[in-house]
DNA sequence: GGGTCTAGACTGACTGGTCAGTACAAAAAC
DNA sequence: GTTTTTGTACTGACCAGTCAGTCTAGACCC
């Protein structure tokens, strides 16, 4: 039984903090062991490298987004369930800023080695507005194009409110992105 | 039009190359000055820094970008503007691929020396887009956010594009997304 | 009780490689 | 004759990853 075992927690919360600030580059080992209070070699013990350390907090990240993308869709369909599952999403990022800013900055890296990992994981999330798509319009080919639109289109406007709106609510924020993917701005 | 000599020239799509497929942090200044056929010192010579190497190319970038959207929106309102829009958008993210690719990894991070100017260039762009947001919804005080929103869904929607189904057609594709944005997928 | 052993968590000084940036003399290019 | 380019060798900082050793708690024995 570990003494302590906060251990793997704060070097992983440590990790968040400081990659969301200066990027995954831009942390070093020695940075995240001083900010989780634990000696460098501890970080070793706990993680073999430092990818295999962002590759467990980006993957857990996503796969958490994943699974509050089911639980905002469960029971609902078409409409609803899009606008359920942007609200959803919108609390997420809000609720967890760092998170968002480095899934951010990250999704798209085509340059680390865990990259179809985390591939795969946004494809799970991505199959969840993907099923809400396919519920309503069977017949379209094009759904996963499509889910990355509305994926895109909440991600970025989120990371928008965050940066430069925080003061406005999840409530305003949320029926501004749902207006935008409603057509509103092409009525 | 500043002129830009050969060696300029050939150093920059060099390091466009080699960045899309590796990141900047995995590029190194004498991969990018072989790749250009070219002495390490004379990348020096005509770049005075990585950073300034890199800050040059993206800002050009997001500067064409600004500029594309500049002129698919002239003379054009509302809906059709922003059809114009998204059309150019994805045109030319399918017609620089590594570049949109190197756009889409940098342009949340915030962790690069020149960010904020980064940032500046950026809001250039969404300028256009918010523009055309007023002129249609004038009391909105959104915009920005809106205009946030319709960026990240083409953005995503093109690199998706590019990655999963890239034997679609600029046309297609196009109407995805506006069938998107046009409330497609809440009616 | 006291003594001994073991295992797992943790430590931090150290190593080895990498890479941005420099130096400089000589050659092209303009 | 000034600007640009070359080639190569070099420096120094930085950093991922290692490793020999420490600390602690509990187990097992007398």
């Amino acid at each position: 039984m570990p003494r302590v075992s906060g251990t793997k927690r704060s070097i992983l919360d440590a990790a968040l903090e400081l990659a969301s600030l200066n990027g995954i580059t831009g942390t070093t080992m020695e940075d995240v062991a001083v900010r989780a209070g634990v000696a460098k070699g501890s970080v070793y013990y706990n993680f073999s490298s430092k990818d295999k350390l962002f590759e467990q907090l980006l993957l857990d990240g996503i796969g958490a987004l994943a699974e509050t993308l089911r639980q905002a869709r469960d029971g609902k369909t078409g409409g609803q369930a899009l606008a359920s599952m942007v609200t959803a999403m919108l609390e997420l990022i809000s609720g967890n800023q760092p998170l968002a800013k480095l899934i951010a900055a990250e999704i798209f890296r085509t340059d680390r080695s865990w990259q179809t990992h985390l591939q795969t994981v946004r494809q799970e999330a991505l199959a969840e507005i993907v099923a809400v798509i396919q519920e309503t319009h069977p017949d379209r080919p094009d759904a996963e194009l499509m889910a990355g639109t509305v994926f895109g289109a909440v991600l970025v406007g989120g990371i928008e409110w965050l940066a430069f709106s925080p003061e406005r609510s999840l409530q305003e924020v949320s029926e501004s992105v749902l207006f935008t993917l409603s057509g509103g701005l092409t009525a």
